[in-house]
DNA sequence: ACTTTGTGAAACCATTTGGTTGTACGTTAG
DNA sequence: CTAACGTACAACCAAATGGTTTCACAAAGT
């Protein structure tokens, strides 16, 4: 069992800015796949090491990847705890919209209609 | 079925940023579970009309709800298709996540270490 | 006919975002 | 020891964001 603490809105908008951009998404999904060094990622990308650093630093305050430091390097890897809770939240909308469609499904279910 | 055209990075890039602001979440909440007016919305939030009007715009151009006229108001739904999309995105990240584990995995279980 | 209501859009402003370059500093290599 | 590498951070800038107020206009109510 991992820690359950409910997210705040703000780390849930922190989560959702941090997946709104394709460079952020794409380093999610190499470091999903395998850890890598910083450089080793800004190198994937046609803009400065600092301007990767800083979107490496997005994902990290969203806590959908955390960095261990190894020698010099900084090695990142995703979180995929928090892509579920992220995906969770999605489906708790998901479920609303059931609710509604079932409520409506009664509704015209009604014989005295 | 419904229309299944792949979602280009720019669309995801909106459809995440729509979801980044807490207010934004709520409309679609509502809006999932009951068809509201933009007016009805605004009444619910501290903010100007205008500023929960560009929201549900936002929301719009995300395609994460549609409106339709009714007269001079516009009801405001959910479209609850391209939440689900959101959420098959997060599902294939935590499907690399898991490819990751397995192989890690085989390579432990591995007789020759 | 006039007024009110619901919506949209423009202009404006402060803050945030996403990029740049430059600097500093610890770690590894020669 | 000195040079090169990997990282972090600051300062700067343009563009986007999130709010405001104001104006315009069509639809509904009186």
């Amino acid at each position: 069992m991992v820690s359950q603490s409910e997210l705040s809105d703000v780390e849930i908008d922190r989560i959702f800015q941090a997946l709104a951009a394709s460079t952020r998404r794409d380093i999610l999904r190499r470091t999903l796949v395998a850890e890598q060094s910083v450089s080793e990622l800004a190198a994937e990308y046609d803009m400065s090491f600092a301007a990767v650093q800083k979107h490496v630093a997005v994902l990290e305050a969203a806590r959908l990847i955390v960095k261990r430091a190894v020698g010099r390097e900084r090695l990142v890897s995703a979180n995929p705890e928090v892509i579920a809770r992220a995906q969770a939240l999605l489906a708790r909308y998901e479920e609303l919209w059931r609710a509604r469609v079932d409520q409506l499904d009664a509704l015209l279910a009604e014989p005295d209609n």
